[in-house]
DNA sequence: AGCCGTGATATTTCAAATAGTATAACCGTA
DNA sequence: TACGGTTATACTATTTGAAATATCACGGCT
């Protein structure tokens, strides 16, 4: 049979989904740029869709997640919240965890497969 | 903060995704009905959409994932394979024991949300 | 022979997610 | 004052994926 391998998805909800890889990558990437656009188009997804996933994820926190600038120099920017870093950082090490364990528990479960 | 919670996703891969939660949960009741289409109807999905899940797996994978019956007595049938249901028993496992674990990785990691 | 409930497919229709476009406000800088 | 690059937001177009529909084959049952 062809070989097998898995793929964990995590994400976090609070009634909707709020934080999921996408969101994670993207913030990244405004940490690395200081802007959400070019983070944005630094991961080809159109600004626009960026500004609402943020913006969603705002609501459904209920905190600030990215602190904001309009106009002046550079014709303004944007930097993570230490609130929203925190979460960043957390999930993270979250998924980090919980792959590093399921790596194991694969070999176990699937290894069956090799005979 | 508004309270937050995590959902773990599995998805199993050989080249293209293969096999998840839908399917998983499709053969289960495959199990129980005996008949794809009902085991479909049962979890309001559309036959078709069952009949190309279960086909792409069986594709993906390379094994038969369906005993199929055409005709006869109560028009036919169709029963998992015990090599699609070792892969299916396994991914429960798999998933259990992370989502096991990954509840105190959450505790731990989202601790400071409780302050 | 005709009906019924199943599987096997292809095709068509519809909905939802995504991408793209447009416009306005802001404010350093030239 | 005009320009440039940013955020903010609404609106439209496009693409993707799911759902529904339409045939056909099959084989016991009546």
């Amino acid at each position: 049979m062809a070989k097998l391998r898995a793929k964990i998805t995590v994400r976090l909800f609070t009634d909707e989904k709020c934080f999921g890889p996408g969101v994670a990558e993207l913030l990244h990437r405004v940490d690395e740029c200081h802007s959400l656009r070019s983070a944005a188009i630094s991961m080809e997804m159109a600004y626009s869709k960026a500004w609402t996933i943020i913006h969603n994820m705002e609501q459904r926190l209920g905190i600030p997640v990215l602190e904001v600038k309009i106009g002046g120099k550079n014709g303004g920017g944007a930097t993570v919240t230490p609130e929203a870093r925190q979460i960043l950082e957390a999930y993270e090490r979250y998924c980090r965890r919980i792959n590093a364990y399921a790596e194991g528990v694969f070999q176990e479960e699937f290894a069956f497969l090799e005979k």
